[in-house]
DNA sequence: TCTGGGGTCCTAGGACCC
DNA sequence: TCTGGGGTCCTAGGACCC
């Protein structure tokens, strides 16, 4: 028996978060995004898209596109206050929901859908409520299973409704470009295409099977099965945060090693809080670094014990920054912690048998303490990342 | 005025152990 | 006399997605 997926996906969510703060910019081109010279489009609203403005696009570039474009600076817990209203209205509907992203989910809705007089009135009543009552405009794909659900999401926006039946697979899907299959990225497009795999449907014939394996490796069976409508349609319920990072983009190329030590000081303090707050410790610590040529580094070490502490973090960050640091000038800084472990246990043991008190940093005054001097400017830029309301 | 930030998952080689 | 094999951990690198 087949089920009933939905794949429901907010349109420009954080433009439209911005609409539900500041009505006054609705009808008007905006994006989210950074506002350095160069921070980049995070989502840009329809409007703004009319221009030819699209995410990921330089800043300086949408403005040259749309000079009259309003630019606004990205707030997460501002976004993932609306994502959770998002979530729970949905979930006045169903239990079966995967989240999926900070703006999509997946719902099972092969039982409910029978209390509807017809199919798609659910998927009505829902897109409605969340325009009406949340203020929140969405797409709904509605097919047998998550990836054409996805793929159905993706093909009316906004405010779509899209239904693929695995009796239209064959008219609506294998026509596509190759380029717009979930999970096939700018990298492997063109080496599909080299081997005249040009659309979805030329992933489906099974002709070209030994092709797609031989490009593809092991990631073939599942797009080949996908592409054919014979993806999963089983729900992940629940995920456990794997690993969080902090990083920045400097606005200009760094060549002193104290600022480049201050804003690892900077970065670990603010993954640290973040740690604590998401109860999580962590016992493989990472640094990334690009440098002005653009070359990116990645290098991490194991620590043996699960750790969510700044001078921990810091410390280890500096020690790989020490011995991998190529004495050029870098644009990008960051550090992750990954290994990821629940660290309410260790919270609840702290608290019985001794009080944790850390000495509390102060980040605005050990940056005025350091080298950084006129370097304050963008020291701020950095805090006001997490701070502002 | 070139090109963000935060995630996930996969691969592959070397070390190490039995 | 040429060189086990299987399993796991660690680290680096990369593709992809929102």
């Amino acid at each position: 028996m087949s089920k009933v997926i939905f794949h429901i996906d907010l349109n420009a969510f954080f433009a439209s978060a911005e609409l539900l703060r500041n009505s006054g910019l609705e009808g008007q081109p905006i994006v989210v995004g950074g506002l350095s010279k160069r921070s980049v489009v995070c989502t840009a609203s329809y409007e703004a898209r009319k221009y030819g403005v699209h995410s990921a696009m330089p800043l300086f570039q949408a403005l040259s596109l749309c000079p009259e474009l309003v630019v606004l600076k990205g707030d997460h817990k501002w976004y993932e206050e609306c994502s959770k209203q998002f979530l729970d209205y949905i979930k006045t509907y169903t239990p079966l929901i995967e989240v999926a992203s900070i703006d999509e989910c997946y719902i099972d809705v092969s039982e409910l859908i029978k209390k509807y007089k017809r199919p798609l009135d659910l998927a009505w009543e829902i897109q409605n409520g969340l325009k009406e009552k949340l203020r929140l405009p969405c797409s709904i794909g509605v097919a047998p299973n998550k990836f054409l659900a996805k793929m159905a999401s993706d093909m009316r926006k906004p405010l779509g409704i899209t239904v693929l039946r695995k009796q239209e697979i064959a008219s609506k899907l294998w026509p596509l470009p190759i380029s717009d299959m979930y999970g096939i990225g700018k990298k492997t497009v063109p080496m599909l295409k080299q081997n005249g795999i040009d659309t979805i449907g030329d992933m489906a014939n099974p002709n070209n099977e030994k092709i797609i394996y031989e490009v593809l490796g092991n990631q073939g069976p599942k797009a080949i099965q996908n592409a054919r409508g014979q993806g999963s349609d089983e729900l992940v319920y629940s995920t456990t945060l794997q690993s969080i990072s902090q990083s920045t983009t400097i606005n200009h190329d760094v060549e002193d090693y104290s600022e480049m030590k201050n804003i690892l000081r900077v970065l670990a303090k603010s993954l640290s809080e973040r740690a604590k707050k998401n109860q999580v410790k962590g016992k493989l610590i990472s640094i990334s670094i690009r440098y002005f040529d653009f070359r990116n580094v990645v290098r991490s070490i194991n620590i043996n014990d699960y750790s969510n502490d700044f001078m921990t973090i810091f410390e280890q960050a500096m020690f790989l920054f020490d011995n991998n640091y190529e004495e050029i000038p870098i644009r990008h800084l960051g550090i992750g912690l990954g290994s990821l472990s629940s660290a309410s246990q260790d919270i609840q043991q702290l608290n019985l048998f001794k009080v944790d008190k850390e000495p509390e940093i102060n980040v605005l005054d050990e940056l005025n303490k350091g080298v950084l001097g006129n370097k304050l400017l963008y020291a701020s830029d950095l805090l006001n990342k997490t701070d502002e309301s």
